[in-house]
Formats: structure tokens, C-alpha cells, sequence
DNA sequence: TTGACACCCATGAAAACCCATGATATCCCA
DNA sequence: TGGGATATCATGGGTTTTCATGGGTGTCAA
């Protein structure tokens, strides 16, 4: 089973170091590591996997060498990307930009959403899950109403703790 | 994983000297060195490892032999490109017309891209991610609608707010 | 001689590594 | 099926290694 699931809240230690949930460990391989950078668009932290990020490389190097676009997407995901190793105990440590994007102090959640996963602060996601409820409410109820309700129904939203 | 990432900035010392990110070392191989031209669009400095440089110049003799493209090409990239040499401490000499192109004095970032990294003066890139960022909020519809198929597509960042 | 440049060494800070502990979950056997 | 034995895991703290950075010395050429 190659996804990430679940929600798990663990410890910033003063070194801010935080364990990785084994779950997610066991599925990051080794040498054990991966890519992590603030989310454009909300108070995330998206964390992506060594070969997700290769592939993402690839893609980016499709379009024109040196053309802005290739540049600004460039710049986005890898300028803001940083390695996360996990040690021998199954940690990585939170650099500090990351930790201020997301608000993070004592406390991270490790959300999983698939192929890839998210580091929150604790309360933040709560409150961005909740809303994502609502969300998905509402469009189930517009997507009901819909002639055709053909593709993924956001159920997938409810797969809480 | 060979790819660069990340946001390093280190001090130039007196002598023009630079460490280059220990990550970007490990990926240059030996003999440790690269290429370094200034940017025709920006002011970063593009930084190219010895092989995406040689399939650059495959790419370049592809278009037609002393055409007016290939010749401005050839110019702009092998013409104004410098090799710089990693030295045992793991650091390099900025020439000057590189660092006169970058307005770097100071410091200098090294930026990741994937298969390639720039280096700028750090205050001009966090400007440049700045505006990166922005463009991306707003081409964001965009690049979702595009048909290109390989590949995951950034829909890692689909969560909207 | 005077720079420019390639080496060599020293040092403080930060990151990686190692070990210990308590809590929880899992297993095993009666 | 209970209940003790065992393994797994998250967490704390100390120690070693790596890394960035400053400065010195020697060499070659203008």
C-alpha cells in the first residue's frame, strides 16, 4: 500500500526535530528522505518523495530551457524545497522557514493525502479540514443536482481520523 | 537524487571566494566543477553541470549551422560561460564580470532548479520568488487545464483554501 | 614586485549520529 | 481469553562529524 494516511501529531523537540510517523517512514525507502517546501496556497507544508520530485524535475525540464515559465515554476518548487534526511531514530529536523510558514512550535501534524503528505500546524488543519467539509458538502449537494454526475465524488474528504 | 534544491545563501569573502552548498557539491561529481553564464533574462547566474552543458551544445548544433539563432545562441551561452573549479574546501572564485552581472558583493544565493541552480544576490531572488509566486497564484487554472500528459502534475497543490 | 590563484590549516556553529527511557502496541502461551 | 513477555515507537539528551568561513603560504606570470 504506496499512500500516505492518517493524521499524526507529534513533538518539536527544542532541537526541532520531529518524528516521522512510521507508517510514513516505511514508505519513503531508502536512503531515507524527502522533499519538503511551503505550499503556495495555504499554511502547509508540502512533502513530496524522492521520485515524485524526479519526476516533477522531468516535466519542468520539458518546457523551454530558459523560458520565464520553466524559470518561475523552477524557482517555486525547487528554489523553496528543502532535504529532509530522517536519522537512525526516525527524525527529521524542521528548518526554520518551513516552521514559519506553517506556525509550527511545539507541535506538527503529519497529514496524509495519497502520494504525497503535508506537515500542519496542529490546529491550523483543523480548522482547513473543517472548512474542507463544508466545502465538499456543498458541492456534493451541487453535484447531486447535476444531470451528469460522472468523476470522483468528494468522498475522499471523508476518510477523517 | 540528482536533483538541486534548495535556497543556500553563504558569505563571498574578500578574496571573491564562495562555498558552494555541500547538497550541490555531492551532485558535481569529480573533477568538482561546473559552468557559469550570466542569465539572459534575469539577473541570476545559470550554473550547469559538465553534461546538461554538453547536451546543450547538442541541442544548439541542431538548429541550423551558422544560422543567425544558432550563432546568437552559441554566443549568449558557450561564449560568456566561465568553468568554475571547486577548490579542496569545497569553494569557488566568482569572476568578476559574473558577479558585476548579479550585483553580488556580499553574499551570494545558490538556488536550486532542478537539474540546473543559479546563483544570485540573495535580496534580487527573494524579489524574483516574490513576483514567481504570484504569476503561479494566477496561472494556476492554467496549468491545470493544460493537456501535456507524463508525469504527476503539480495537483499535489490542488487543495485550495 | 605585485597581483591572481591554488593549496593548506584553524575554528565555531550547526547538523548528523548514538544511546537511554517510558509508553504503547503486539505477540505468545497457558 | 487474560496477562505477562516482547517489540515498536516517540522522545530526551549527549557526543561526534560536517560544514561554512577566515586567514596564511607558495607559485606562476605580467
Amino acid at each position: 500500500m504506496n499512500i500516505f494516511v492518517g493524521t499524526h501529531v507529534n513533538k518539536v523537540d527544542r532541537k526541532g526535530r520531529v518524528s516521522v510517523p512510521a507508517d510514513f517512514r516505511a514508505l519513503l525507502g531508502k536512503p531515507a528522505k524527502f522533499f519538503a517546501f511551503p505550499s503556495f496556497v495555504n499554511h502547509g507544508i508540502e512533502c513530496l518523495t524522492g521520485s515524485i520530485m524526479e519526476s516533477l524535475s522531468e516535466t519542468v525540464h520539458g518546457l523551454d530551457l530558459f523560458s520565464d515559465e520553466q524559470d518561475n515554476l523552477a524557482d517555486l518548487i525547487f528554489a523553496s524545497s528543502h532535504t529532509l534526511g530522517i536519522d537512525g531514530d526516525g527524525r527529521v529536523v524542521l528548518p526554520e522557514s518551513l516552521r514559519i510558514h506553517a506556525g509550527i512550535e511545539g507541535q506538527s501534524a503529519f497529514v496524509g493525502k495519497g502520494k504525497t503528505f503535508q506537515i500542519w500546524e496542529p490546529f491550523d488543519h483543523d480548522q482547513f479540514q473543517t472548512q474542507a467539509r463544508e466545502r465538499a458538502r456543498a458541492d456534493r449537494l451541487a453535484l447531486r443536482q447535476r444531470p451528469q454526475g460522472s468523476g470522483p465524488t468528494p468522498d475522499t474528504m471523508e476518510n477523517g481520523t
